[in-house]
DNA sequence: TCTGGGGTCCTAGGACCC
DNA sequence: TCTGGGGTCCTAGGACCC
């Protein structure tokens, strides 16, 4: 292959990576100002594993992802606070921490719920980290959440700046790597597999080959990367090398698949539960559906068993949707015929999802042959008042009876902080960094 | 006893067409 | 003996991300 790269150049545009420290448990610490400089954790649905960990705790040595239940004993000797996760209230703490950056710069892409790609304004081109720690200052005092900045001329370089931002206890902060200076110093320090887009897989095969650090994958050769690695591995050689790839999305994408799935709070056997639990991930997808202004073309259902006994089961069926469509009603009834094709008795069901799939433009849609577009009118329409009435009410107020009532298939919240979208509202305005205090990573 | 949820992109290989 | 070749579309599965 030619050298690609020679038609690029090196860019000399910064671009800021902004990244909510520890996000689920600063949250919960909004509200919970005793926590500061203590252990904490936030756990995932059914109260299964860790996914958020406080400083201490990441020092405890307790890694991301791992169950609950093998680390339960640990975390209490060490005096852990424990939270079942609160979504909604993450997101709406997101959605804060968006709009106050979104005022100090001209554009940016929201990446994750707690991770924006910046682009740099004029008056922060000149002192690159004098004014991104300005901008942390901001959002400290407007969110409560504390965030690192990196920034760079490329994504995948601001990643990594941000990670040493985070770690760096002078960093204040904030990190750049400048364009047309010498990273070579600090990529000499970066496992390849810290970088982002290199995962566990290409990480083992890069280190088996002598590639063990980030400047060691910038420096190897394009043609070696795209023989072994494809363009994957091309682009983020090329970030290293201060080539962006990855331009910042400006424009907020529609979803192209939507997927709700639940585990079980313990094993279910029955149809009649099983029915219960789709139709409700159903209802949840449609939900998003319409608010993305999309229709689906087809729904799956999947089912299995737990994934680590040897009498693991799955089973999926995809239905496809003669006219595409949001109404609850229809993407319920697919629910429950693709159900009905997979079930299977006498399994311990653990999980099952609803996955929306072939999504397109509401507006958009061809008629089918076959119409049955009056039903369909009808029960959109439906659909469209009842998350109306439910959102206006912040919750559930309209849903099938058979929903109503506790469920055994409800995932386990046993630690939940029981924090609303209101108790967010009473939260005073907190203008204070927390005190300093040891850097524990 | 107990092991998350929600996404995207890339590639290889088969089907199909001319 | 010898059994085309190339393009496009679609899908499943892999790998990665937060």
């Amino acid at each position: 292959m030619d050298n690609k790269g020679a038609f690029l150049r090196p860019c000399t545009d910064l671009l800021a990576l902004c990244d909510c420290n520890n996000f689920f448990v600063s949250c919960e610490r909004l509200f919970r100002p005793d926590l500061e400089g203590r252990p904490v954790v936030v756990l995932s649905s059914n109260d299964g594993v860790v996914i958020s960990r406080s400083n201490e705790v990441k020092a405890l040595g307790v890694k991301m992802g791992e169950p609950y239940f093998k680390v339960r004993s640990f975390l209490e000797m060490h005096g852990t606070t424990v939270f079942s996760s609160n979504f909604k209230l993450y997101e709406e703490i997101s959605s804060r921490v968006m709009a106050s950056l979104r005022r100090a710069v001209p554009s940016m892409e929201v990446y994750s719920i707690d991770e924006a790609f910046l682009e740099t304004p004029p008056e922060g081109k000149s002192a690159p980290e004098e004014w991104a720690r300005g901008l942390r200052g901001t959002i400290l005092r407007e969110t409560g959440i504390p965030l690192s900045i990196g920034m760079a001329p490329t994504k995948t370089a601001a990643k990594l700046a941000a990670e040493r931002a985070k770690k760096h206890p002078g960093a204040g902060g904030a990190f750049a790597l400048l364009p047309g200076k010498p990273w070579d110093d600090f990529l000499r320090d970066i496992p390849v597999g810290d970088i982002w887009g290199i995962g566990r897989r290409w990480s083992d095969f890069l280190k088996k080959r002598g590639v063990s650090t980030a400047l060691r994958l910038r420096d190897s050769s394009d043609d070696w990367l795209d023989r072994r690695m494809g363009v994957r591995g091309l682009r983020t050689a090329w970030e290293l090398r201060g080539i962006r790839c990855y331009p910042i999305e400006r424009l907020e994408k529609p979803q192209k698949s939507i997927q709700s799935s639940r585990s079980f709070s313990s094993p279910v056997r029955d149809r009649e539960s099983l029915l219960e639990a789709v139709t409700e991930y159903a209802m949840i997808a449609g939900r998003r559906l319409r608010s993305q202004n999309s229709l689906a073309g087809s729904l799956a259902v999947s089912i299995r068993t737990n994934r680590f006994k040897e009498s693991f089961f799955r089973a999926e069926q995809e239905i496809i949707f003669q006219t595409p469509t949001d109404s609850d009603i229809r993407l319920i009834r697919a629910a429950a015929d693709a159900l009905f094709s997979i079930y299977r008795e006498g399994h311990d069901y653990e999980k099952a999802s609803v996955w929306l799939g072939r999504l397109s433009c509401a507006g958009m849609v061809q008629l089918g042959l076959f119409g049955d577009e009056g039903e369909e009118d009808r029960g959109a329409a439906l659909s469209r008042a009842a998350d109306r009435l439910n959102g206006e009410a912040g919750r559930r107020l309209l849903a099938p009876a058979a929903l109503l009532g506790e469920k055994a298939w409800r995932p386990r919240r046993d630690r939940d902080s029981g924090l609303t979208l209101e108790d967010l509202g009473k939260l005073p305005v907190i203008a204070e960094e927390p005190p300093p205090r040891q850097n524990l990573q």
